[in-house]
RNA sequence: GGCUAGGUGGCAGAGUGGUCAUGCAGCGGCCUGCAAAGCCGUCUACGCCGGUUCGAUUCCGACCCUAGCCUCCA
């Protein structure tokens, strides 16, 4: 039995999917009005390894998440560059696709954009209307009427008083209360906009979600994820539309990940602490290393990105790497404790860092049996352990092909000047040059070679059938 | 001020009412021509103060501290 966290009651709960065998789940997705950033990647790692281990488990999994395609910042950026909105955004939705991508987060279903879902957010504001529970202000937008809606606050904590106390930004005069929320906003001249029974507009941010889950996943579904940061208002919103438009109900588990610090502060463009993807991705080998680091800790805490856990997270990584090398996978793999060790931290709300543990386990257990010569045991320890690190997304390459990788030359440094091919061919020569010194017992001159070596950052390794191995630091 | 998470060994990070997390780093040993990788061992951690208990890092209460949300935000 899986268990979550569900952030509405604030306690796990049993996994008890609406229908039996399939899982529905939204994640809220990104504005696309710049490059994703660390932040958005740990949030999609946490929920990919959701849906991967979801689909692991047996359930057949529709996985839906959104893109923000019309926006304030948007318009704002487009207009900057003098760019069409569309192609904008186009270009941009681009750069996240291909950053996702290379951190293995596999496509959604269902991804969604705002601007094809706009006839919906006026059906569902036309809804509202109608139930009371939205009103036109003075300034010709449509607000939502938070007082009208009971349950508001119920998956924040909030009590409406409270927030009104910490209220910060200047009062608009034109809401009837200070929290009321715009479901759709007037238009101004130059900005695109959309006919609607209100004149021509667009619709506000916290819509978009209720109405593109509702059309692609109906109004009840099992998973609703997001940050922690999107709990209020955005889901406490989302939660008042949804609810007040129909009887239905709306998602059933409310999932939130924690956040991404850069030393130990939030990361924040107004901090200028901010980490693109491809930053990131410049400082490590491959890319797992980076989930590798994510899933080190728990999905719902903080989690502090600094070179030092990178390369922590690249040493552990390659001790599960250098396991898997010389050892040939029994198919199919078996299942055995193992797996229920991982299946038990898994199900426990997702608790990826006890999985990761598991995972050493089995790398050391695979490193004692090699060592004891039993090749028809390494091969099914190394089966089982591909597979589950499949669920987090880990350890899929061959072994040899990690040993070799190269971290990306950062932004400043000199590029290598040769082509990794013909530096890979300059490293084997060296290498069988010091073999041969060493079959003559040349020490000397094999041990300068592989000192010139190790200046290359290249590690070598004597293996007991007398091959010589070499690995990048 | 209100709300929500936390405070674990050199670092990161799980977990538990009373024998082990796990990884990284360090140290010792084995292995090796020497290394590297690996294995074994080791470094005896749980914010502070009370309470419950035979026994608390783990439960309860107070306190201190940190982060996040209350404004766009993964």
């Amino acid at each position: 039995m899986i268990r979550i966290f569900n952030s509405m009651s604030g306690q796990k709960e049993d996994l008890q999917p609406l229908q039996p065998g399939r899982i529905s789940m939204y994640v809220c997705g990104d504005t696309v009005y710049d490059l994703c950033h660390m932040g958005h990647a740990r949030s999609k790692i946490a929920f990919d390894v959701v849906r991967r281990y979801l689909t692991f488990s047996g359930f057949a999994v529709t996985f839906v998440r959104n893109i923000t395609d019309i926006d304030d910042r948007i318009i704002k950026r487009a207009a900057e560059r003098r760019e069409h909105i569309d192609t904008f955004t186009e270009r941009y939705i681009a750069f996240m696709h291909r950053d996702y991508d290379a951190l293995g987060i596999l496509r959604p279903d269902h991804e969604p954009r705002a601007t094809a879902h706009v006839a919906g957010m006026i059906d569902l504001t036309s809804r509202l209307i109608a139930r009371g529970y939205a009103y036109v202000s003075s300034s010709g937008d449509v607000m939502y009427s938070v007082r009208k809606f009971a349950a508001y606050g119920a998956l924040s904590g909030e009590r409406l008083e409270d927030l009104c106390a910490g209220e910060r930004v200047a009062v608009d005069a034109t809401k009837l209360d200070p929290l009321d929320f715009v479901l759709w906003k007037m238009a101004k001249p130059d900005e695109p906009s959309w006919p609607s029974p209100w004149g021509p507009g667009r619709p506000g941010w916290h819509i978009e979600c209720s109405v593109m889950s509702e059309a692609l996943l109906g109004s009840r579904f099992d998973i609703h994820g997001g940050g922690m940061d999107l709990k209020f208002p955005h889901h406490e919103n989302e939660i008042a539309q949804s609810c007040a438009a129909s009887d239905d109900g709306f998602a059933r588990v409310w999932m939130h990940n924690g956040f991404l610090n850069i030393d130990n502060e939030k990361m924040s463009k107004s901090l200028g602490n901010s980490f693109a993807i491809v930053e990131a991705l410049k400082r490590v080998r491959h890319p797992e290393v980076i989930r590798y680091f994510v899933l080190s800790s728990h999905y719902r805490g903080p989690v502090n990105y600094n070179l030092e856990q990178l390369t922590q997270a690249s040493a552990a990584l390659e001790r599960i790497y250098s396991a898997l090398r010389e050892v040939e996978p029994v198919q199919p793999a078996p299942v055995t404790a193992y797996t229920q060790a991982f299946r038990a931290a898994m199900d426990d709300d997702f608790n990826t860092p006890e999985a990761v543990a598991v995972l050493q386990a089995m790398t050391r257990d695979l490193n004692v049996v090699k060592r004891e010569g039993q090749p028809l045991l390494a091969g099914q320890i190394a089966a089982e352990l591909r597979v589950l690190s499949a669920v987090l997304g880990i350890a899929q390459l061959p072994a040899e092909q990690w040993a070799r990788l190269r971290t990306p030359p950062v932004e400043g440094e000199e590029a290598v000047a040769s082509a990794p091919d013909s530096q890979d061919a300059m490293i084997d020569e060296l290498v069988a040059q010091r073999l041969a010194a060493r079959k003559n017992k040349d020490f000397k001159e094999a041990d300068r070679i592989r000192d010139e070596l190790a200046a290359q950052s290249v590690i070598l390794e004597d293996r007991p059938d007398g091959r010589t191995e070499w690995r990048r630091a």
